[in-house]
RNA sequence: CGCGGGGUGGAGCAGUCUGGUAGCUCGUCGGGCUCAUAACCCGAAGGUCGUUGGUUCAAAUCCGACCCCCGCAACCA
C-alpha cells in the first residue's frame, strides 16, 4: 500500500523577546523537534517555524532600559535567539518575528475581517495610571496590599497568599512599579473581541479530540465561569502594531502573536516558491499542531481557534500541551536567576545532552520536568555511553584489532529481529508524544544486547585462535549482530541526539535510516573504532553555577 | 468548597483506565567477567504505594473524607 504523505505545519510558542532563551524554552523546542524529526523520517512534509514574540510592555520598558530603539532592540535578540536554537540543533525551517510587516498585514486582515462581521466591541474601561510616567499600567506593575488577606507586596491582579483575585484599583496603598509613585484611575476608550459569539463553536472544537483530557477540563474552567469579552488594544506608549483609524491605540501583543503563526509561514513560502500557503492555512487537508506550555492554554484553546474561525482560516489540528521546567521545585524565574541559559549550557555540555534528558523525561502528560544537572549526567552517561554506546565500543573494537573493521556477512537473527520488531511501538510511542517510554524501550534493547554479547564471550573466542577458522568467524558474527543492534538504536534515537547520530553515521560508513532499518550491515567496512560520545564532567556543574 | 496536575524503596520513574506475586533505571552491598569510556553480566538488601475510612475473597488500582507540593485564574507574556 503506498503511503500518502502528510502535510503538516508545526508550531512552537514563540518566545518573548526581552531575554535570552533558557532551558525552559529549549523544552518545548526540543520536544517538538523530535517530533519534527521523527514525523520527517516517516516521510511526512512537515515545516516547523517558530517566531519571536517582539510586542509588549515588557519590551518596550526593556528597551527603555537600554538605551535602545524597541526595534533594534528586538532585532538584536533575535539573532541571539536563532543562533541559541541552532546551537541545540532545533530544525525549524522558518524562524521570523512578529514585529514585520508582513505580521503586520494579517494582523489588520484579520482584525478588519472581524470587524466587519461585527466581533470588534467599542467601550470604556477603568485603568490605573502612572501620573509621573504617563503610562497606563497593567497589573503586574502595580504593587500593593490584598484587599482580602491584606498581605503586602502583591500584584495588581492576584494574591500570591491568600489566592483571591481582584481589580487593581482594590488594592490597598497601591504603588507604581515604574516610579514608586500612586497610581490613580483613569477612563479610556478600548476594542474587545466578542468572544463569547463564538461560544457554541468553541464547545464542539475543544470536545472534538484536538485537546488531551486534562487541557479539555481546564479549558472547560473558563466556560463554566463564563466567556467574557477579551481585550485586544493598549494604549500609548505601547511597542506594538498601531490600531488603524484608533488614535495611540496598539493591539494587544497576544492578538499579533499568534497571528505570527500565519505571517511566519507566508513569510516561509515566499521564499519557497513550490509550498501553497492556502493548503495550509485556508484547508484542512493538512495538518495543524501547536506545541504550548501549559501556561498559555486559554490563549490557544479559546481565543485563537475563535479569531481564526471569526477571520475565514483554519483551526489548529491539535494542541500539545506541556508542563513546566522547574528547578529545585520552583517555575523557573529569570528575576530569581534560577534560569539556566542556553548559551551557558552549551559551553560546558553539549546538546545532544540535554535533548536525551528531555526525551527521557516527556509525556503526553502536562508534568513538570526538575532540572537536576547531577541526575541528567547521570543518566546520560549511564544509558548513553555505558549501555547504547557501550555496544558499538566493545564489538567495535574486536572488528578493527581482529577483522579489519569488516563486518560478518551474516547475523545472529533471532536477537536482531527482537530488537527490529521494537520499531513500531517505538514509533508510536514518539508520534504519541510518550517519549519517556520510548526511551525506556530503547535502554531495554541496549541491555538486551549487552547481554548477549555478554553471553556469547566473543573476546574469549578470539583469544584461544588456535582451533581454526571456524572460530573466529563467529567472534566476528557475534561483534557484528552487536554493532547492528547499535545500528538500529541509533537510528530510533536519531532525531533525539542528533549530534551522537551524526558521529554514528561517519563510524559505521552509513546512514542511519528507517528505510533500511530490517536490513543489517554485512560484509561493510566500517572506521577504526575511536570514541563516539564523551561522557560528561560532574565537574562542569559548578562551572556552569559559578558564573 | 475556583480549576488543573502530582504524592509508589535513598534518587528518578512505570504500574491506577480494565482490582489478583509491587516492576524498571540510578545508587548501595556481594559475586562474575576483563571486549568495553571504573564500562558489562549475575545476585542481594531496601517500599505499611501521602493519611484515613469504606466496598471486595482480594485495593497502589474502585468510592468517600482529609493532608502536602506545583501551576493557572482573561491587563506579565
Amino acid at each position: 500500500m503506498l503511503k500518502v504523505k502528510k502535510k503538516i505545519l508545526v508550531t512552537c510558542a514563540f518566545p518573548y523577546a526581552n531575554g535570552s532563551i533558557h532551558l525552559g524554552h529549549l523544552l518545548e523546542q526540543i520536544q517538538a523537534d523530535i517530533w519534527v524529526r521523527f514525523q520527517r523520517m516517516q516521510g511526512n512534509i512537515v515545516w516547523f517555524i517558530c517566531s519571536d514574540d517582539s510586542h509588549g510592555t515588557a519590551i518596550m520598558l526593556q528597551s527603555k532600559k537600554k538605551k535602545i530603539i524597541p526595534e533594534k532592540f528586538v532585532s538584536l535578540i533575535l539573532e541571539e535567539h536563532k543562533k541559541d536554537f541552532s546551537c541545540f540543533d532545533i530544525s525549524h525551517d522558518y524562524y521570523s518575528s512578529t514585529h514585520t510587516k508582513e505580521n503586520y498585514h494579517f494582523v489588520k486582515k484579520i482584525f478588519f475581517s472581524l470587524m466587519k462581521k461585527g466581533f470588534i466591541k467599542k467601550r470604556h474601561i477603568l485603568q490605573m495610571y502612572d501620573l509621573q510616567e504617563n503610562i497606563f499600567l497593567p497589573d503586574r506593575l502595580i504593587l500593593g496590599s490584598c484587599p482580602v488577606c491584606f498581605s503586602s507586596n502583591q500584584f495588581g491582579d492576584n494574591c500570591e497568599v491568600c489566592s483571591s483575585i481582584y481589580e487593581a484599583h482594590e488594592l490597598i496603598n497601591p504603588i507604581s512599579c515604574l516610579s514608586k509613585s500612586k497610581p490613580v484611575l483613569r477612563r479610556s476608550k478600548h476594542l474587545f473581541f466578542d468572544l463569547p459569539a463564538f461560544k457554541d463553536m468553541l464547545i464542539n472544537w475543544i470536545n472534538s479530540g484536538v485537546l488531551s483530557n486534562s487541557v479539555l477540563n481546564k479549558t472547560k474552567e473558563w466556560f463554566a465561569t463564563g466567556l467574557k469579552e477579551w481585550n485586544i488594544s493598549r494604549d500609548y506608549p505601547y511597542f506594538g502594531f498601531k490600531i488603524p483609524n484608533f488614535s495611540k491605540k496598539y493591539f494587544y501583543v497576544w492578538f499579533d502573536a499568534p497571528i505570527g503563526y500565519i505571517s511566519c509561514f507566508r513569510k516561509f513560502c515566499e521564499k519557497k516558491t513550490n509550498i501553497s500557503f492556502k493548503e495550509y492555512w485556508n484547508s484542512n487537508d493538512s495538518y495543524l499542531y501547536h506545541f504550548i506550555g501549559k501556561d498559555i492554554i486559554y490563549f490557544h484553546s479559546l481565543f485563537w481557534p475563535a479569531i481564526l474561525e471569526g477571520s475565514g482560516f483554519r483551526k489548529p489540528t491539535k494542541i500539545f500541551v506541556h508542563g513546566y521546567v522547574t528547578i529545585k521545585g520552583q517555575k523557573i524565574s529569570k528575576s530569581k536567576g534560577s534560569a539556566i541559559l542556553a548559551k551557558d549550557w552549551i559551553k560546558y555540555f553539549d546538546s545532544d545532552s540535554i535533548r536525551y534528558f528531555y526525551a527521557s523525561k516527556l509525556s503526553s502528560k502536562i508534568e513538570d520536568i526538575e532540572v537536576n544537572l547531577i541526575e541528567i549526567i547521570q543518566k546520560v552517561n549511564s544509558d548513553l555511553v555505558n549501555k547504547v554506546v557501550n555496544l558499538a565500543t566493545r564489538t567495535g573494537k574486536i572488528i578493527s584489532t581482529y577483522f579489519s573493521n569488516i563486518l560478518s556477512d551474516s547475523i545472529d537473527n533471532r536477537i536482531y529481529n527482537k530488537v527490529i520488531n521494537a520499531s513500531e511501538n517505538f514509533l508510536n510511542l514518539i508520534l504519541n508524544r510518550e517519549y519517556k517510554k520510548a526511551i525506556i524501550l530503547v535502554i531495554s534493547l541496549a541491555n538486551l544486547g549487552n547481554k548477549y554479547v555478554n553471553l556469547k564471550k566473543p573476546w574469549e573466542i578470539v583469544k584461544s585462535n588456535n582451533s581454526g577458522d571456524c572460530n573466529i568467524k563467529e567472534a566476528q558474527l557475534i561483534c557484528t549482530t552487536g554493532i547492528n543492534i547499535f545500528r538500529v538504536l541509533m537510528i530510533y534515537l536519531k532525531p533525539i541526539t542528533t549530534v551522537l547520530a551524526k558521529t554514528t553515521e561517519r563510524f559505521l560508513n552509513t546512514k542511519l535510516s528507517w528505510e533500511n532499518i530490517s536490513t543489517p550491515l554485512l560484509n561493510h567496512k566500517i572506521s577504526y573504532f575511536s570514541p563516539i560520545y564523551s561522557k560528561l564532567d560532574k565537574n562542569m556543574v559548578h562551572l556552569l553555577f559559578k558564573k
